[in-house]
DNA sequence: TCAGTGTTTAGATAAACGTCGAAACAAGGT
DNA sequence: ACCTTGTTTCGACGTTTATCTAAACACTGA
């Protein structure tokens, strides 16, 4: 049996994610390298294939591959393509043990999101 | 001089978004509901130019919406479409005084964003 | 009422996205 | 070696999205 880390395409120990405020005045905007690195992490999430496999990883320590495709209702290829997007986001990862991959969430990637919305203070 | 709300599509003051932790068990996920409004709430915000409409009001009480198309660098056609967008996702709101509309954050609405995405403590 | 400025809508186009079936790849068991 | 099961890639298709120009709409001030 091998373990191997299938993914993340994008290291886990990402670069901070930028923050919206604190970040630019009222009449000029954040840089676009900034701008499109955020938005990206949003279209990640902009799913309802991929908010339902969050949660259900969310409720788990992991969670086997073979089990998304039930749980959000697509064929195995769609969800295949849907937890690409999540793992080149670095939001997601798995390894996989010998017939099956487990997944995991990678909380500190979700936290830098939810951090990146944070108001004043 | 007339003074009038222009949107929010959405109420200022939505039902509260769902949340992705404890919200469904490792094999079944939320649901369809819950997991559409939830992505729609992050395709709001997966867009370059929105975030950087965010961005700028963030940084400000309000900014009239005559400054978004330079801060972003669209056409005001363009800078219409999503400040629409970002209306009907109830993440703004902005009111016309006289000739200008000044546009402000919906703080409430971002926080519960943020929220959405908080782990199980 | 008219001209000027700010904002939105309509229509068109190109790119991106979600989805599937089929084929390919990976691993384990017989 | 083969077959079975789990997973990913490929190719195609229809839908959605971002963007623009041009036209319409809203408001102010002369």
């Amino acid at each position: 049996m091998s373990t191997a880390t299938i993914g993340p395409e994008a290291p886990a120990t990402a670069r901070p994610l930028p923050v919206l405020n604190d970040c630019c005045t009222p009449t000029s905007a954040m840089s676009d390298d900034d701008a499109s690195l955020l938005a990206g992490m949003f279209k990640a999430l902009a799913d309802p294939a991929r908010v339902k496999i969050l949660s259900m990883l969310l409720n788990a320590a992991e969670v086997c591959a073979c089990d998304f495709s039930a749980g959000i209702g697509k064929t195995a290829a769609t969800t295949s393509h849907h937890l690409k997007l999540l793992r080149d986001a670095g939001l997601v990862t798995g390894d996989r043990r010998g017939t099956w991959i487990y997944y995991r969430v990678i909380p500190q990637r979700l936290a830098a999101i939810r951090d990146a919305l944070t108001l004043g203070q």
